[in-house]
RNA sequence: GCAGGGGUAGCCAAGCCUGGUUAAAGGCGCAGGCUUCAGGAGCCUGUCCCGUAGGGGUUCGUGGGUUCAAAUCCCACCCCCUGCACCA
């Protein structure tokens, strides 16, 4: 470990001093250039982190060593509220997050004073993060770091809202957001007790008239209306009659309150209880029945009106409901109403749906065995209920025009056509309520007016959004659907927030935009940032005609240069830079950003840029998983990265996240793979330094001598791999690469090694070069250790700047390769006879196949290439060959044997073994020998089958095929 | 529901796109052996069932189908995971 983290720093500070990861333009070289999502440091990094950007850094090691001018730069996202959220958090001393920030991302205590300041707080994890991408060695450009509260990006941002503006693509209305009454602010996951996610859901208000007063009953479900039996109010809760926008309510009075975020104008006029209302009546707007008002528990007032329509058919509660009431009519005689009244209600059937009865409600609810209102299980059977209804459910005959509907649709169609007709209203309200703020109040939803939208649901906009995304290279392909289906399905998006870090709208300063929206053109912004810093350009020269002038080569530089102060030869060397880097060739990111991040920065580019500089590629990944588990902090079981780094070192971490996963599955991470990829280098380290040593002060090769069938082998295999790697590099299927570049080859290797380890002339010079590519290879995943063991061998330069192997035809020995499987074969033929028999070989003898068995067997090969081969057919057009005449016997015996094997090859291989011909069998062998005695323990005798002199006691030699050489073991 | 991913030997996990070289890589675990004063580590061998000769039998969520041949292709079904926004 130790070792390792020596290693790890020496070559840090290489190739800083170097800085060969600083890309310029060079118009001679190829350019390619990577970007990720940059982090936003409101924590540290963790593992899971490490996956998306490694995997980032990997392929821009890759492309680099392809030959390409690679940039990979980083920047740091503040934008946003949750960092506000939780340097407040902190201010007030919050146990919880001062837990969190100690024992998981090991914040040092007395730091954590000067951390309730938003921007120290961000500052701090920035550079946290930052040290950690720095010690697991990516090979990021960071004189092009920026953060997105840099005035000269604000600068920037401004800019891209007036192209944006300019274009139509800004709008204006209202929209529900969760606001915490008490703090007067809006509420996000972050803002909540327990991190909740507030969610919006705008229920149906449906007004059921009582005279000239209007019971407003909240319903998801409006197309159920046709099935009301009654309504529900609790009896013990406070009502009140109250004027809204000039009607006459009767709501509970938590409502009242709460109509007034939603821009309604209400004025309580007394109060009620519940209890008053029961037994009342009212009219069904929809049907015109008369019903009564009846009590029930589990209706509570601070959920949207506190007025309930009760559909017992198809709503679990109601059906629950009405049957307690039922079975206790002394409660009913409580509110003097008439018992008959309840015993004569019945559920209304609406709605037809395969696998449940008339009354699905019914159904679902004795089969979970529900008795009371109050049972918790109430909510997973309407869940059921609603899921098939909406779904595979149809509206029946008794629903007037909507008859045969399907469910999904008229709820739409009714909701409509109820508001439509003055009928029916909306209410918002919190579907997972009650949400309570960190300050203790409850929320509740508010209409925030004038809120600034992208209009994304432009359809022109999505045309070109389209046009962009099939230009474009999408790793996965699979998740191309994805962005169509997100690029169609996106609409109006509030761009803007009243609070938090980041850029004011230029045209509307008290309005500050939101994170999603800052961040999706930036990688413009990192071709000319180290510009502004180096020529210390300040925000106020930054104006839009200079952006324009850069991105869109709109003005002139001189005229620009002039009224900006900027200098001339700075501002087109800023041009040049962009236009060399730009358009993007690789976006990275974890597939979880595909309907927001990803999707927008399509959209964006397409709105600004011409389209020759839309983005070309995006890659994502899943997520990391801790031994199988989601990563949470309530698990504990997030590992900070630079606490992973501390514990397993760069490479294994890096070599753990990229080789457990392709990119649409989840990688697992374990200590164990950690621990397992940082053995497997080391032991590849001690290899390494073994074959230098031995190179040094043993014998040199005699360059003459001739190649022995292994180490043909070991070459070809050596070709294959590189083929293979690179093949899956294209790809991006990195796990592939990993796969054959670091266990594969290694495999083989060691194979090569126990193989010629007692002929006694290992021939380092192959070893070498096998080590060679193999460290070469591990550059773009394990680039600490490539870079060390390029160096051991000595091979001059950076292992990271150094060309990608290519594989080499001319050392592709298909007869090497066949040659060595029949070595591998005739071992393990040898070990489950000897397993079979349960007797220890004192003595095997190997007997090849006559050369007129090959003559047959290549012919068989060669016939069967044109469709299946008989016995029959076969022995019939080996007979017109006198030589066959005399073993007719034999030959029928022997094309007895492998026919069918020869039938079962795949042409492929066929095609091999007709090309290499008849293989030496015997020569392979004695070659082997030694191996062979020393792996099965026995002497080794070879002969040819009708080798007159040989031994062959139990006449086995007969028994031999090409390639399967008989075996006699005593 | 829509979209995506997945279901492979005791466990983790490859193979599936491009059907046959696959009883199915690799790792962990387990068993035996070597090494060691011992422990540990390392190395070797084995690890679906049967088998005194390299063989046979039964396997890759379930059920069908295509094919000379299916873990791999097609159809149907079951189960598990993720996303479905205004939040970074």
């Amino acid at each position: 470990m130790e070792f390792l983290r020596k290693i790890e720093e020496k070559w840090q500070k290489r190739w800083e001093e170097a800085r060969i990861f600083e890309a310029n333009p060079d118009p001679v070289r190829p350019k390619f250039y990577i970007t990720v999502a940059y982090p936003y440091p409101n924590s540290p990094q963790h593992i899971g982190h490490a996956r998306t950007y490694t995997l980032a850094d990997a392929y821009a090691r890759y492309m680099r060593m392809k030959g390409y001018n690679v940039l990979l730069p980083m920047a740091f996202h503040y934008t946003g509220t949750p960092v506000l959220a939780m340097a407040k958090r902190l201010a007030e001393n919050d146990q919880e997050l001062i837990k969190d920030f100690v024992n998981i991302y090991k914040v040092p205590k007395e730091k954590l004073k000067e951390l309730t300041e938003p921007l120290r707080m961000a500052r701090y994890f920035h550079e946290e993060i930052k040290e950690g991408m720095k010690r697991i060695g990516y090979s990021i450009d960071w004189r092009r770091e920026f953060t997105t509260v840099d005035p000269h990006y604000n600068r920037f941002i401004e800019w891209q809202f007036h192209k944006l503006r300019e274009k139509g693509y800004i709008k204006r209305g209202s929209h529900p957001v969760g606001w915490c009454p008490k703090d007067g602010n809006p509420v996000g996951q972050h803002d909540t007790q327990g991190d909740v996610e507030p969610e919006i859901g705008e229920f149906t208000l449906i007004k059921f008239k009582h005279g000239e007063w209007i019971l407003p009953t909240a319903t998801l479900r409006p197309e159920t209306v046709f099935g009301v039996t009654n309504i529900w109010v609790n009896p013990k809760a406070e009502y009140v009659k109250a004027v809204v926008d000039g009607e006459n309510w009767i709501i509970s009075r938590d409502c009242a309150e709460k109509l007034t975020y939603q821009n309604r104008r209400v004025v309580v006029l007394e109060s009620l209880s519940g209890k008053e209302l029961v037994g009342k009546t009212v009219e069904n707007p929809a049907t015109g029945d008369e019903i009564y008002i009846l009590p029930a528990d589990f209706v509570d007032p601070k959920n949207a009106t506190g007025v309930v329509m009760s559909v017992p058919g198809h709503a679990p509660y109601d059906y629950v409901a009405l049957e307690n009431l039922k079975s206790e009519p002394s409660k009913l005689t409580d509110y003097k109403l008439q018992v008959d009244v309840v015993k004569n209600i019945n559920a209304i059937s609406i709605i037809e749906v395969p696998g449940y009865s008339e009354v699905p409600a019914a159904d679902v609810v004795k089969r979970m065995g529900i008795q009371e209102q109050t049972d918790p299980k109430l909510e997973d059977a309407t869940r059921e209920v609603y899921r098939h209804e909406f779904h595979n459910g149809k509206m029946k005959a008794n629903t007037g025009k909507y008859a045969g509907m399907p469910v999904a649709e008229a709820k739409e169609r009714v909701k409509r056509d109820l508001m439509a007709s003055g009928k029916a209203t909306t209410m918002y309200e919190l579907l997972n309520r009650p949400v309570k703020c960190r300050c203790g109040a409850e929320c509740v939803v508010k209409i925030f007016e004038d809120q600034w939208f992208i209009d994304y649901g432009n359809p022109e906009w999505k045309a070109l959004a389209h046009k962009c995304l099939e230009k474009m290279r999408i790793y996965p392909e699979e998740l191309r659907v994805q962005y169509r289906y997100v690029i169609d399905w996106l609409h109006e998006k509030a761009c803007a927030r009243k609070s938090g870090l980041g850029t004011r709208l230029p045209w509307d300063p008290d309005w500050i935009i939101e994170s999603l929206s800052d961040s999706t053109i930036y990688m413009a912004y990192y071709t000319i940032a180290h510009h502004i810093k180096e020529h210390n350009i300040q925000p106020d020269q930054l104006t839009d005609e200079v952006f324009d002038y850069i991105f869109l080569g709109i003005g002139n530089a001189q005229q620009i240069a002039e009224k900006t102060g900027i200098n001339q030869k700075v501002l087109e060397a800023m041009r040049r830079e962009f236009l060399y880097f730009y358009p993007l060739d690789s976006r990275h990111s974890a597939h979880e950003l595909i309907p927001n991040h990803l999707t927008f920065m399509i959209f964006n580019h397409v709105a600004i840029f011409p389209e020759e500089l839309w983005p070309r590629q995006i890659v994502t990944n899943g997520v990391v998983t801790m031994e199988g588990a989601k990563m949470s902090k309530s698990f504990g079981n997030i590992i900070p990265l630079r606490e992973g780094l501390a514990a397993y070192g760069a490479d294994p971490i890096r070599l753990s996240v990229l080789a457990t996963a392709e990119l649409l599955q989840d990688a697992d991470f374990s200590p164990a793979v950690a621990k397992a990829m940082r053995e497997k280098l080391e032991k590849l380290y001690r290899l390494v330094v073994q074959t230098t040593e031995t190179v040094g002060n043993a014998e040199t090769e005699r360059a003459d001598e001739a190649l022995t069938t292994i180490d043909k082998w070991m070459l070809s295999r050596l070709q294959n791999h590189i083929k293979k790697a690179t093949e899956a590099m294209e790809k991006l299927e990195v796990r592939k690469a990993i796969q054959t570049i670091l266990f594969e080859l290694d495999q083989d290797l060691q194979w090569y090694q126990k193989r010629v380890k007692n002929c006694g002339k290992t021939r380092t010079s192959i070893v070498k070069e096998v080590l060679k590519t193999q460290a070469l290879m591990l550059a773009p995943f394990a680039p600490h250790t490539s870079e060390e063991l390029w160096e051991i061998m000595g091979c001059g330069g950076f292992a990271s700047l150094a060309p990608w192997p290519k594989p080499d035809e001319t050392k592709v020995d298909i007869k090497a390769e066949e040659s060595e499987a029949l070595i591998m074969e005739v071992l393990e033929d040898t070990r489950n006879i000897s397993r079979a028999t349960k007797t220890k070989p004192q003595k095997v003898f190997y007997y090849t196949a006559a050369p007129w068995k090959w003559d047959v067997y290549l012919m068989a090969l060669n016939k069967s290439m044109e469709g299946k081969i008989t016995q029959s057919t076969l022995m019939m057009e080996l007979l017109k060959n006198s030589e066959f005449k005399s073993k007719a016997k034999e030959l029928a015996d022997f094309i007895n044997r492998i026919i069918e094997e020869v039938n079962q090859i795949p042409a492929e291989k066929k095609q091999r073994l007709i090309m290499i011909g008849q293989i030496n069998e015997k020569q392979v062998l004695r070659e082997a020998e030694d191996f062979l005695r020393s792996e099965l323990n026995a002497e080794i005798a070879i002969f040819e089958e009708d080798e007159p002199q040989r031994y062959d006691p139990k006449s086995k030699a007969r028994l031999a095929r090409p390639l399967r050489p008989a075996i006699y073991i005593e």
